[in-house]
DNA sequence: GCCAACGTTGGC
DNA sequence: GCCAACGTTGGC
């Protein structure tokens, strides 16, 4: 099995949005990272755990923990003219973007701070904490998933 | 709102 | 294939 971290928004898409969904899932539209887009594609696995963080707001960490549910497919929004992730290049056989869904698992009580994980020296090598890191799905390593889930995390 | 870091585009 | 110009991300 294996861990991620996804980024979101919250004024867009916050933990608790995801935890009000249908089924609490959500399909994972939008990205248009090349990186990002192969770890969907290739590497993340149903039942594989991630943690949900929020970017861009007021606090900001990661706010909680939620499941891939479904496989790779590809990304609707990029055949849809309408939408802002319409990708002109992209056809139905030849899809450019691919996506997963996530379920919610649970919220943390409290946001786990950016700064505290810059503060954890066992964080040290985590991808999120490095100098001008900013893919928005992103490999976590297990010894690190732990730590800030059993060290971190108040409940 | 600023700006550093990074990714993409396109001319050559 | 190089690289300048531009666009985006995201913390502060």
């Amino acid at each position: 099995m294996n861990y991620w971290l996804m980024k979101s928004e919250p004024d867009e898409f916050s933990i608790n949005d995801l935890k009000n969904k249908k089924n609490q899932t959500e399909a994972w539209t939008g990205v248009r990272n090349y990186q990002a887009r192969n770890f969907m594609r290739d590497e993340m696995k149903k039942n594989d755990l991630v943690f949900f963080y929020h970017s861009s707001c007021k606090e900001i960490g990661i706010a909680g923990i939620a499941k891939v549910v479904k496989e790779s497919y590809p990304d609707p929004t990029q055949f849809d003219k309408k939408s802002k992730y319409f990708d002109p290049k992209a056809t139905e056989d030849n899809p450019r973007w691919f996506l997963i869904d996530i379920k919610w698992v649970k919220t943390f009580e409290e946001i786990i701070p950016l700064s505290l994980l810059k503060e954890s020296k066992e964080l040290k090598n985590m991808y999120l904490v490095q100098k001008g890191s900013r893919l928005s799905v992103q490999p976590v390593r297990e010894k690190e998933f732990d730590f800030i889930k059993d060290q971190l995390n108040s409940k």
